[in-house]
DNA sequence: GTGGTCTAGACCACT
DNA sequence: GTGGTCTAGACCACG
């Protein structure tokens, strides 16, 4: 499993980290099951502290995206179809966001679709 | 031009401000050449923090949405179509995470495409 | 609004915490659009860490009993009735739990039931 | 007798071992003068380690619902209604935290009172 | 002033 | 060794 950290993006550490494990899992290089390094590890790794590896970590459980417990490592869930309407409520309203952004800087419309279906046929 | 706080809106004021004021540039409730309230007025009708509104107007000044110049109102700027590489790169990415984030959550692709669409339908 | 924390308690300080907040709440004391002290006032209040007061306000905002935003105070939330089935399996597992206990340790289904039914006239 | 490890239970080992004892005497299945399996026989079945399986029986010994000897096996002991004031604060307090979580989680007085009772009329 | 993030180092409960 | 809790002190973004 590979992490990294980009110094010079704006959004906090452990955003960038829940976000990278959210899409190896995604890419099925991590599967239901697996472990995650632990917190001291992951943060030895990456050369930040290990509350900042844990938070991430919490924020992954508080999405049950992972299962913490004591004396055992972090280990994947499996997927849970939840259908909950306000997942569907949060992806219309950034994306609506997302969409004003780009046209306002001067992308057409097309250039928008190609965007969005070349990322939604990679999965 | 009408613009209100969602007090359960977890984002902060500013970026609320922020992308309701782009949001009517892009339905054309406000079109180039129009004048903003100043930022007094603003904070005024909203019933918050002058430096609220004015940080509000900087960052869309940064985003050359808007003009500001001393003892003139803020007004809205002409769309520059820059075909920046760097705006795609963003919407690509933060695209990237939307999915993501829907996916783990529990929909399915064709959940997504479909709310996808109906944004990019209503254009 | 009095918050106490008792060293004897088992349970972690934050948790201490999230329970009196909750039952404050519940008892009328506190009222949805009411601010909680500020972090570091309450764990001044309090003589304890800063940190340990915010854990406790992140996992009510987790819970979404109150709201977090920079630069302002935690607001407490209206109650939004989920009707969650989750919700029950927690209370009828839990109360599986105490009622067991209760019965190894001596206690008579009538002792027990006389203890919930005062509890539940409290409301 | 039959115990079983939930995985996906965030409680600990040890206290999921210990719960489905005590279930098991309430219930009848384990009754006064009944063995249990070794430390490294239950360890071994749960496929868990040795220590963990300890911790569980030491516990259960501290509750005095088991009797341990060096060379025996684990002795389910007599109920010894203790008639415990601790017991009942314990049992009071624990309720008003499960009741508390349950009306701000949403849940209507008749629902949790519903509950209750359901769990109640099992014994 | 507020909450949000990060570092550093400690001790505890659990496996 | 794991995660869980707590302390201490720093700097940033928001209002």
């Amino acid at each position: 499993m590979w992490i990294s950290i980009d110094e010079h993006d704006s959004r906090p550490i452990y955003l960038q980290i829940i976000y990278q494990i959210k899409q190896q899992i995604r890419q099925g290089t991590l599967k239901p099951g697996d472990e995650l390094p632990s917190v001291r590890e992951l943060a030895h790794i990456l050369g930040i502290n290990m509350h900042t590896t844990r938070s991430a970590y919490l924020k992954l459980q508080e999405q049950k995206v992972i299962s913490l417990r004591p004396g055992r490592r972090a280990v994947i869930n499996r997927l849970t179809p939840s259908g909950d309407k306000q997942i569907q409520e949060n992806l219309k309203i950034h994306l609506q966001e997302l969409i004003t952004d780009a046209l306002l800087s001067g992308l057409s419309v097309n250039n928008i679709r190609q965007i969005v279906d070349r990322e939604l046929e990679q999965i």
